[in-house]
DNA sequence: ATTCTTGCAAACAATTTGCAAAGAC
DNA sequence: GTCTTTGCAAATTGTTTGCAAGAAT
């Protein structure tokens, strides 16, 4: 999607493009990863100033039209990215906390498997594995 | 595990046997799935009253005794349900928001690749699935 | 009798909402 | 100028905590 192009499906949908909506998606984008929270600290470092309540009800928006997704990583708070991005499995170690994302052709076939036998369909950017990482494993 | 067996383990460890903790360990059995306010529901249906705080801490303590498990199927609030029937990994339908349980063994090639690739141990018991179930795919 | 647990109310944290002022079109 | 969006503060919701009274051992 170009610069001008989600201006343009803000505008027929009848929104307008704010420099703080430009702020939240483009610190979405930059951060990789982040809760209302976090975003809402990297749009300060920048600009003057987002509220809060700006940025959920921003993240709200975006991902109504589909440009951000969520997943809940933690159980404090959702972790939000741009769903462009979003093709992988997350990997939550419960040891040492990191996230880490892998293929999602990883998870095939237990997509394929649900699908075949339940007529479940997955939403693979969505799934997160929570378990322990190569070096929690031992310690 | 026996019905007294955990209150032997209860002992054991310096706790001690409650009509309270009974109650929500009940409730979670009954329930299957159970967020910590729909537990304290159903503890009041049977009995005069269990504090909702008095809930929180008694399914920590389940947890911790290995008991009960926790998932994140919404964003609202944790499921909880018996560790010993938690042998499944959760299907969350966004359509109708039905929740139900697959054979772990659906996620076996995810978790072979995960092991194999990574060395990354995933504990399947905490899997969510989020996606379509057969009738909501086409409504 | 001792020590763990509970209930209650207050403290907290994350999120939502109402509304007037500011801004995009 | 019209109608959306923002900021702010207050309201909600989910969860935790301090402490005195109550209950299990």
């Amino acid at each position: 999607m170009t610069e001008t192009a989600w201006h343009e499906e803000l505008r027929a949908k009848g929104y307008r493009v704010t420099p703080q909506r430009q702020l939240v998606l483009e610190a979405v984008k930059t951060l990789g990863h982040g809760t209302p929270e976090e975003i809402c600290a990297k749009v300060r470092q920048t600009a003057r100033g987002v509220n809060i309540s700006t940025v959920y009800r921003t993240l709200e928006l975006l991902e109504e039209l589909g440009m951000v997704t969520h997943t809940h990583l933690n159980h404090v708070a959702p972790t939000y990215h741009l769903a462009a991005e979003a093709d992988h499995v997350h990997l939550v170690c419960r040891g040492c906390g990191e996230v880490s994302e892998v293929r999602p052709e990883m998870a095939d076939g237990l997509v394929k498997g649900l699908e075949e036998e339940l007529g479940f369909v997955a939403d693979v950017r969505h799934l997160t594995v929570f378990g322990r990482c190569r070096g929690c494993r031992v310690a």
